[in-house]
DNA sequence: GCGACAG
DNA sequence: ATCTTGTCGC
């Protein structure tokens, strides 16, 4: 099994980190309403870690937007590339996440991501920055409001509330079943906050979080065990040393 | 300075 | 994210 590395060029700071971000924020494309709903393909992309052995599994999980079927599926493990910090998240997850995403078998479609899209502290989060470095139209989904703040939205599927930064609305709280928990909703890149919404709510049917970020979830758990369960010779391979388990800085 | 903070 | 037992409910 190949491994991805971390990307030559790869930020090792958070300051490089950040100035990555103000680089590349002005690339997002927010003018674009995006695929309809209900056509073509849509694609969830997920990571699983494990800390202890240094590794990170992605998966892409492209579903027919009509019938929520899987079409296709691919997963990647790699090397983790950044701790996590809040407002960083995306240098954690995007090399491996564009591993997954490139070994698809056909286009992915729109990309919905488990986090955050312009909902972000300068405006580039996880789904902006893979959509500006892939130029596929992409949306964020997460499960907690981040550092935002919203108005409980009506209790019945579909209810939304802005969630504001300060007084800029930067998203939506949006309810994807009665009487559960919002999910907070926001545009990546090539799509707009409204065609974001409609596909959140065509993507839960049945649960609170999108079928993309279920099937996601589940490829790359299984994508973790399976390169866990392998990992000793999987390194033995690849001919990279083992860390020695004394040995903690 | 302290606490909070997507995954 | 991940660590973890039981428990309430459809």
């Amino acid at each position: 099994m190949t491994t991805v590395g971390v990307p030559a060029g790869w930020p090792a700071t958070e300051e490089e980190a950040r100035a990555v971000q103000d680089g590349l924020r002005g690339r997002v494309v927010l003018d674009e309403p995006g695929p309809p709903p209900g056509t073509g393909r849509v694609t969830g992309v997920d990571v699983a870690y494990d800390d202890g052995l240094d590794l990170v599994a992605a998966a892409a999980v492209v579903l027919d937007a009509a019938t929520l079927e899987v079409v296709a599926e691919a997963t990647a493990v790699g090397r983790v590339s950044f701790p996590y910090v809040p407002g960083l998240l995306a240098f954690r997850e995007i090399p491996t996440v564009r591993a997954a995403l490139d070994r698809l078998p056909c286009p992915p479609g729109l990309v919905v991501c488990d986090g955050y899209g312009v909902a972000h502290p300068r405006r580039f989060g996880l789904a902006s920055h893979l959509g500006v470095l892939t130029d596929l139209p992409t949306i964020g989904v997460a499960k907690n409001p981040f550092t935002f703040t919203y108005d409980d939205p009506a209790p019945a599927r579909g209810g939304s509330a802005p969630l504001l930064d300060g007084a800029e609305e930067v998203g939506r709280a949006l309810r994807t079943r009665d009487g559960v928990k919002p999910v907070f909703v926001s545009a990546g890149h090539r799509v707009s906050l409204g065609t974001a919404l409609a596909h959140t709510l065509a993507l839960t049917p049945r649960y609170r979080l999108p079928e993309t970020t279920r099937r996601a979830d589940a490829l790359c758990r299984q994508a973790l065990r399976e390169a866990v369960r392998a990992f000793p010779a999987d390194e033995a391979a690849s001919g990279r040393p083992r860390r020695d388990p004394g040995d903690r800085p």
